[in-house]
DNA sequence: CCTTCAACCTAACAAACGTTAGATTTTCCA
DNA sequence: TGGAAAATCTAACGTTTGTTAGGTTGAAGG
């Protein structure tokens, strides 16, 4: 068990070096010593320095993808379910762990086979929106001339969030999350008066 | 003349250079070829790789500032101001020099002094998509609760273009900026038949 | 023709890196 | 309690890196 929870410490520790130095600045020596352990010892629970960034970015596609999904499963309304996957983005990119953040910004250092497989995991996820969206279109009628546009779109946006926010921000996760759904609910154009829509959440 | 241009072929050069494979990940050593010259010789045009990064975020930060300073002033409209300003930032981020994705990606890479200096500029450039939005707020009466976070979402949006547009796509700059322009001035959702606003561009 | 100076080359240094092999300690079950 | 297997340490390896020092070239100017 010690063996187990060493490998998580390992883990942990290299989610957070990664987003504080990024992938190619941080030495397994640094790692090591924050893990509390020596240098040569990471390799009795990894194979390669290449593997930990590989799972730390698999292990996060994988609860991404899961959450999304069973969130989008409880509900029906194409309204809801935007603003649910919105603010569940979002929340994952600003509190959730440091691997989303990597998961992001060290795509490039992934190596060929690795980086296939980190790839198909994020156009899943991305197909999730996608089909958010085209459900609104078709029964909602929402003004979306190409699904996938709109859906990168989005996701782009939210994700954005990470280079700016700071932790001291005077805004909320909720906040954002809930302008951001406006933002893209709505626009920026005032409309005329009308009723409410859906009140769900 | 000679040491001018080649000075300028190694910018160039590393521009391309850092975009494909990220800063920490290029050698001078290859730059240096890639410039025709051999690993030493850079030295005698700059005094460090850091030095290299610096100059090429920088010149692009003024490159860009500049360019959508002088667009901006030849309008009026906030919605043409808007619609172009996206355009413009669409643009640069897909077809511009490489500089501009490494601005964006290589922040981290700045050194204290230099990373402060880039900050001030890029907050500069953030300015006036705030200002844009805040007299579309006063003048065309704009559903914006906060200029600031607005501004820095579709900032983020747009520069997310980076992150998915391959230079074979079937989408055009023209179509995408378009695309990104109408979805946040109205948004998702289907309004009611309305007298077209202000058409300009 | 000679001097000068910028541009460039060559060769090396010192440091840091990922990784490895072998020894040593700890854990834990028979 | 003994002994095997897992966990960790120690020390080094080969390579690559940014950087530097000193020499070479070639053109410009008096």
């Amino acid at each position: 068990m010690t063996s187990r929870s060493r490998k998580q410490i390992i883990l942990k520790e290299a989610a957070s070096l990664f987003r504080e130095k990024g992938y190619l600045a941080s030495t397994l020596r640094e790692l090591a010593r924050r893990a509390g352990v020596q240098g040569g010892s990471i390799y009795h629970h990894f194979s390669s320095k290449q593997e930990i960034l590989f799972l730390l970015m698999d292990n996060t596609m994988n609860d991404m993808i899961e959450r999304l999904s069973t969130t989008i499963a409880e509900l029906d309304c194409p309204l809801a379910r935007l603003r649910h996957a919105i603010r569940l983005h979002i929340e994952y990119h600003i509190f959730g762990p440091d691997e989303t953040y990597i998961t992001e910004d060290e795509l490039r250092n992934l190596d060929t086979e690795n980086y296939r497989r980190i790839i198909a995991k994020r156009d899943r996820y991305q197909q999730i929106f996608e089909e958010i969206i085209a459900d609104g279109k078709a029964r909602l009628n929402w003004q979306v001339s190409d699904v996938k546009l709109f859906a990168r779109a989005i996701i782009q946006m939210c994700a954005g969030v990470t280079r700016w926010y700071k932790t001291n921000d005077t805004f909320s996760i909720d906040e954002i999350a809930e302008q951001y759904f406006n933002l893209l609910l709505t626009g920026l154009r005032e409309r005329p008066a009308e009723e409410k829509q859906t009140q769900q959440l």
